[in-house]
DNA sequence: CAACGTCTCCCTCTTTTGGGGGAGTCTAAA
DNA sequence: TTTAGACTCCCCCAAAAGAGGGAGACGTTG
């Protein structure tokens, strides 16, 4: 199809979903100018075979269900292989961790339910260090921009631990028992959250704890 | 690559990440004898176009934000077109669905993380006529059959429609008045749904429903 | 050192929630 | 017609949750 005339862009697929891989890598390697190097289903994986790769892009799936999130995965990818750029694809109802993997150091950001077009844009600007961004969330970005203050991250890591708690449906008292702590204690941390978030109630918090992605909906036992 | 005789198998997809589609599409289409003659990103578009399209398998994404969900997509397809066949293709965390869509004339069910040839051959026995059931589930339909019962589905559409709304966050009393009913039939309908479902609170109430799908967490106003 | 934030716990009080009943109306099925 | 289920509303009661204080221990930072 399409050709550029020097050696093929190395890219490194990841995602739990072999499916989904499989057909993104027949899709990707239908342009002379895109290589798939390696698919990973998890970030374990991604890391031992990565200096064996050695992608110039890496796109990622954000939702991992069981081990690695995405947003961690990435900043230990641009950690360790500072050469590699990191794309990240996302359903478009986890747009929460948009801000998050960018800060992680994503250069890139794709929605699944884009125009297949924009990945390639993307990773081919990718592969040159240029960031693109999904016009469709790009103006989340300029918005946390302007207010400087990522919602929900103002609260403190035994807020953020006991909404993640909370978000997994347990009750004060169990939160108490897994955290050791009183329920007193438990009250007053869900207080603070409440009013922080300006939220009205438990279930509201739960709510968008997992809208926020603190916890996937895979990781609910119900 | 692979080739069988006769005329290629005509397949539409359906999934609203196009570039997830886009995907399939061209590792599906790697082989001889199947058929991309279609791809949808909802249902409403798939019933517009299938008249002209008249696939043999139509491979339907059951998670499907906004609008109609791939179950109840299923079940119009083989009440409209008994002559295509439905394989429903689905990540990990709904596997809640598998029964459902079964019941709604889906004669094939593959998981996004399974082996890609395990959808190759459930096309192809779709296409046959043949119903395949990925490995990884095929264990919870025979529980489900000998138990008879489909967890989740014994809620009457009224207790549904109460569901949906706690989903949202709302209070009894913000149910009530939404409803126009009173705040005790409310709380008599979230009663029936917490024994019902086997749940302890309205908080995990609203988790299930987002996990079973019941309300899409983009639908989520926090 | 003083100030600040965090984490912890305690108190009181009100509101919300959920369990246990019961009971009337209506519709659809047997 | 009888039966069954769904939907509605009511009561009482107990448990859980949330609002509003306060307060001590600890660490960091100015």
């Amino acid at each position: 199809m399409k050709s550029k005339a020097d050696t093929p862009i190395k890219i490194t697929l990841v995602d739990d979903h072999r499916i989904i891989t499989r057909g993104l890598r027949s899709y990707l390697e239908s342009f002379d100018d895109l290589s798939i190097v390696g698919i990973a289903a998890n970030a374990e994986e991604l890391f031992t075979k990565l200096d064996e790769w050695l992608p110039a892009v890496v796109v990622m799936d954000l939702l991992m269900p069981g081990g690695m999130d995405g947003v961690t995965a990435t900043r230990r990818v641009r950690e360790r292989w500072p050469t590699t750029q990191v794309v990240a694809l996302t359903a478009s109802t986890d747009e929460a961790r948009l801000i998050g993997v960018l800060r992680a150091g994503a250069i890139g950001y794709v929605r699944k339910d884009s125009d297949p077009e924009l990945l390639l844009a993307t990773v081919r600007a990718a592969a040159r260090g240029q960031s693109m961004i999904d016009p469709a969330v790009a103006h989340t970005v300029l918005q946390e921009l302007t207010r400087g203050i990522v919602p929900g991250n103002e609260l403190t890591d035994r807020e953020r631990e006991v909404l993640r708690q909370l978000a997994h449906g347990h009750t004060n008292k169990e939160i108490a028992e897994a955290l050791f702590i009183s329920e007193e204690t438990v009250k007053s941390h869900i207080g603070n959250i409440l009013s922080k978030l300006h939220l009205a109630h438990r279930t509201q918090a739960a709510l968008y704890a997992l809208k926020q992605g603190l916890i996937s909906l895979d990781e609910l036992k119900l």
